[in-house]
DNA sequence: TGTACATCAGTGAACGCGCGTTCACTGATGTAC
DNA sequence: TGTACATCAGTGAACGCGCGTTCACTGATGTAC
């Protein structure tokens, strides 16, 4: 983007990061839906009226967020996931992404973690998207795996959400956890052996699951 | 409460249940952050200087909401949980238990997930506090049966949060399969075979769980 | 039981403030010849 | 390369509006004797 950009499209480019950015930062202690136009421009260092050159309100600039944040974060998962290995080895190469994400983009997993559940619709909507695209795809690549032979597609989604879900779990006890080092390091034994009775699961399913 | 009230005690009593009542459908489609006291009031049907006679502002009222909807739904939660049996029936029980705490008491349930990790401190620290004593009994009945033999501490508690957790992913599905029963029959399905799936590990815990 | 006074939940007017949105504008950048 | 015009990202003033909070008040309920 940077080579064939002209003057004017990188200044509008700046701009536009400076308010997904502004409001970035605002988010760590506020909801998208109390989000104020001006707030953001104030922040970001631009007039009120310069806003609606790049979003008509705040939800348009929120699900942009959306998409910005999930799609580096997909990407980030889907490569640690690629690699293979023993399984308590691929769980803690899990976890340890867990915590790098949350030290590398707080402010990003905090707004996913946050507006998931939130009060303006076509953004939780937007994030459950998203979060079922990716079950989608830990579904498929679990069905690649032979310790899934026998297993439904259904049975596979249900896993896979489990998982999904999971890790929003983990991300969020991070955020929670602080910088504290005691309790960061409490969170990565609770979700690692919470993977690791999952897996225990997974392995014995052909018992578990009910009889239809 | 009834029979020793005045009639003074008896009409601030229906206030202030207005006011939680008329919050609590406002917090519907919005964060407790966007929630104004005139919009409270307006709803509720008495002046907004009459909101100064019950909560000193919003934030205040939102705490009352997480302790009156946390406080019913773990005595719901409570009661069901402690009737034992085999552990498939105990499952489906307990999904049913979350289906109909959805159906009875949606406003609630939404408000405790959405505020959870929703924007205002002080609210999500008391959702935490909550959810954490909550952990802790569930941690404690799970190490009083006897498949918890030589179950540390940390690993009941490791569960406990498991469970828990699993709990609001659940009660947040149904809240967002909305009234359509094949959806509605989808949750039901997936929660149900996610908790054996967590079962099957339980059992199986003895050989998952990291050598020390 | 009756009376005089105290309490206090809810009222209604008033305030200053920041909000979202509109509008005509400026001036640097881009384009055509 | 130089010139004349078009584009358009960002500006700054102005608006009407609903907000949270204050204040003195009203009148039904409660209390003391």
């Amino acid at each position: 983007m940077s080579e064939t950009m002209g003057a004017r499209q990188a200044q509008r480019h700046k701009t536009r990061r400076a308010l997904l950015d502004g409001a970035l930062s605002l988010l760590a202690e506020q909801n998208l839906g109390s989000l104020g136009l001006r707030e953001v421009t104030r922040v970001a260092g631009v007039t009120p009226t310069a806003f609606y050159r790049h979003f008509r309100d705040t939800e348009e600039l929120g699900i942009a967020l959306v998409d910005e944040a999930l799609q580096s974060l997909h990407a980030a998962v889907r490569s640690t996931l690629a690699d293979s290995g023993e399984a308590a080895q691929r769980i803690d190469t899990t976890v340890e992404l867990m915590a790098r994400l949350v030290r590398e983009y707080p402010a990003h997993i905090r707004f996913i973690v946050r507006e998931r559940h939130g009060g303006v619709r076509r953004v939780r909507q937007a994030v459950a998207a998203q979060l079922d695209a990716f079950a989608d795809e830990v579904a498929e690549r679990l069905g690649a795996d032979p310790l899934s032979r026998g297993w439904s597609a259904e049975d596979l989604l249900m896993l896979a959400r489990l998982y999904v879900d999971h890790m929003v779990m983990t991300v969020s006890a991070y955020l929670a956890a602080g910088p504290d080092p005691e309790e960061w390091s409490a969170v990565t034994r609770t979700a690692r052996r919470q993977l690791r009775l999952i897996h225990a699961g997974r392995l014995n399913w052909a018992d578990a699951r009910p009889r239809t």
